[in-house]
RNA sequence: GUCCCUGUAGCUCAGCCGGACAGAGCAACGGCCUUCUAAGCCGUGGGUCGGGGGUUCGAAUCCCUCCGGGGACGCCA
């Protein structure tokens, strides 16, 4: 349900009807009607609605723009619509429309119905996986991480409202090279904390958290491990600290307000034989060739600047080689449209794994990837070096403790992906006016008290049905209802250009006009038609802010 | 060198599926608490939308080019 667009096509029928009048009158002579459109202008001076076909038209009618305008408007059949009210030509040729009030009256009983609905499309039984985060399960996660998993929840929040099936997905980098260097590091760590003098491997995990790993596992099984051969001990020591890590993982992002619906395993993939079976495939139709004993992918016939390994010359294949049988298994799983969030590190990866889908003989407008710009990070101005030491600066659960999950989520979905993120500990942390979280959940805790008061004032009150907003005329109750209706577009236009901060964006917007209203009017007072009509403008702006903070992962408290 | 992102007010950023005089927050300056939470509100000043071409009736938005900033170019992931 939603009221902008029903408008929208509603006037678009308008006109088109306008159109082919004009054009069997012969008013005007045309062969197609152009894609023109219908938008709400930046400038309320100019309507509610305005719409562009005359400029669009000039050239193939080949009249002035203002007169095919004047022309549409002269055979438009008002009647047809009841909502229309004036309809004229203005600027270059733009035709404005107003419309009678009524229409935004009607939007606070729409929203009091659908409640948390409100906002959301239908479902379109379309099914679609996002997969972020994503992290190796080697290490401890980081504000990388944090910034991937804000947008990826985020997003998949945004999908779901827009009528999507959404599935959420973390791909665990359990096997491969990183997984060897692991083991060794992990079992290094185990015979020197056993009392055996062994050297560190030159490039191993040297975090202390490696360190706290075997302690822990240590002190369960004892130095039992020293009596297994070398292998038989790697493969114990990377199940036990996989385990331990992966349940680590997975409980801060619980904390940070995500929840994975699967936890897929790189690991199966080789197991299962998969990563075979498709670089078999690939052979087959001939993108495979051999060249210093690997096996190369023939990227460059999908516009690639050079070929990629996907066979070493030791017979392993790279991380390459099974994303691409994982990105085939998501598509053979049944998902019409599959997005990776990844980050900007990543960037030349896209175009292969598009390539290699191509291969695959899937439509590669299915995959889309958000590549994310890195996270700088910066405390109280001074930006913090990466730590050589512990290979880190800070961790996830350092930043929901020190900053908190809300106003973390909120800093990371704000920004566009593509925006370069200085971070800053010390501002995200103050409870100021830098921070726009608190402005955004202040607004909805300030109504929570306004019906608070009401409560217990023994005011009463009736919420949505057939109570008359039409006292509803100052200019600012006019736009707040405005913005109120716009929300489902916001979602629509957030959700097909996968920009989920359009909504945190929105969130400050309306809480905005709400804060300025509030300091302007009286919802509580002695008129009770227009008290209770203000309530309910309340409730429904309280309804969209609770709303869009839940798509941004954030909470709407009650009091502050 | 090739590729990706970016350059909008003093600062941090929106706007960029082309549209009518370019927006917000912070900072600066000046106001507003006996009334529903001042984590708030009101007002003032402040911009060659990096430069230059092009497409278009119309460009911050699309294309080309140059310049500045960040990043990627591994038989790592």
């Amino acid at each position: 349900m939603n009221p902008i667009e029903e408008i929208k096509s509603a006037l678009r029928s308008v006109i088109i009807a306008a159109l082919e009048k004009a054009r069997a009158e012969r008013a005007l002579v045309f062969e197609e009607i152009p894609p023109f459109v219908i938008e709400v202008p930046r400038d309320k001076g100019h309507g509610d609605f305005a719409c562009n076909a005359a400029m669009l038209m000039a050239k193939s009618a080949r009249r002035a723009p203002r007169d095919i305008a004047r022309i549409i408007v002269e055979h438009l059949d008002r009647d047809s619509m009841a909502h229309i009210q004036e309809v004229d030509v203005a600027g270059a040729g733009f035709i404005n429309i107003y419309l009678r009030p009524q229409w935004l009256y009607d939007i606070p009983a729409l929203v009091l119905e659908m409640k948390e609905g409100y906002g959301s499309a239908p479902r379109n039984g379309r099914r679609v996986m996002v997969e972020f985060v994503s992290a190796n399960p080697t290490g401890n996660l980081h504000m990388g991480n944090a910034r991937g998993g804000a947008i990826g929840d985020s997003l998949a929040n945004v999908l779901n409202y827009a009528g999507y099936d959404v599935e959420r997905e973390f791909y665990i980098n359990d096997a491969g090279n990183q997984i060897e260097i692991f083991a060794e590091s992990l079992e290094a760590r185990y015979l020197q904390l056993s009392g055996k003098p062994v050297p560190f491997p030159e490039n191993g995990y040297a975090g202390q958290d490696v360190v706290e790993t075997v302690k822990g596992i240590l002190a369960r099984e004892g130095d039992r491990l020293l009596n297994l051969d070398s292998a038989q001990r790697r493969k114990l020591l990377t199940e036990m600290a996989l385990e331990e890590k992966l349940a680590y993982i997975g409980k801060t992002l619980e904390s940070f307000g995500i929840n994975y619906d699967v936890w897929y395993s790189e690991k199966t993939l080789h197991e299962n034989g998969l990563v075979d079976a498709v670089i078999q495939e690939l052979r087959q139709k001939g993108y495979i060739y051999e060249k210093d004993g690997a096996q190369w992918f023939a990227t460059t016939a999908f516009g690639d600047d050079k070929d990629e390994v996907v066979i070493r010359a030791n017979g392993m294949p790279t991380y390459f080689a099974a994303d691409i049988a994982y990105h085939q298994e998501k598509f053979r799983r049944g998902f019409d449209w599959v997005i990776d969030v990844w980050g900007a590190d990543h960037h030349g990866h896209v175009g292969r794994m598009k390539g290699a889908m191509t291969a695959l003989g899937f439509d590669p407008e299915r995959l889309d990837v958000i590549l994310m710009q890195l996270v700088r990070l910066y405390r109280g101005g001074q930006i913090v070096r990466m730590s050589k030491r512990t290979g880190t600066t800070v961790s996830l659960d350092e930043l929901i403790e020190e900053v908190g999950r809300d106003a973390a989520r909120f800093l990371f979905v704000m920004r566009n992906p593509d925006s370069h993120l200085d971070f800053d500990m010390e501002l995200a942390k103050q409870q100021s006016l830098e921070n726009p979280v608190y402005y955004v959940q202040y607004a909805h805790a300030r109504i929570c008290s306004i019906f608070r008061q009401a409560q217990a004032a023994g005011i009463k009150y009736r919420l949505g049905g057939d109570v008359d907003m039409s006292v509803l005329t100052a200019a600012e109750e006019i736009a707040i209802l405005r913005k109120i209706a716009e929300f489902p577009t916001e979602v629509e236009i957030a959700a097909k250009t996968l920009a989920p901060h359009r909504i945190a964006r929105y969130a400050l917007d309306v809480a905005g006009l709400f804060h300025s209203y509030y300091n302007h009017f009286r919802v509580l007072q002695d008129d009770q038609t227009l008290q209770n009509a203000r309530l309910n403008l309340m409730k429904v702006i309280q309804i969209v802010i609770a709303n869009a903070l839940s798509i941004v992962g954030v909470s709407a408290p009650q009091q502050m």
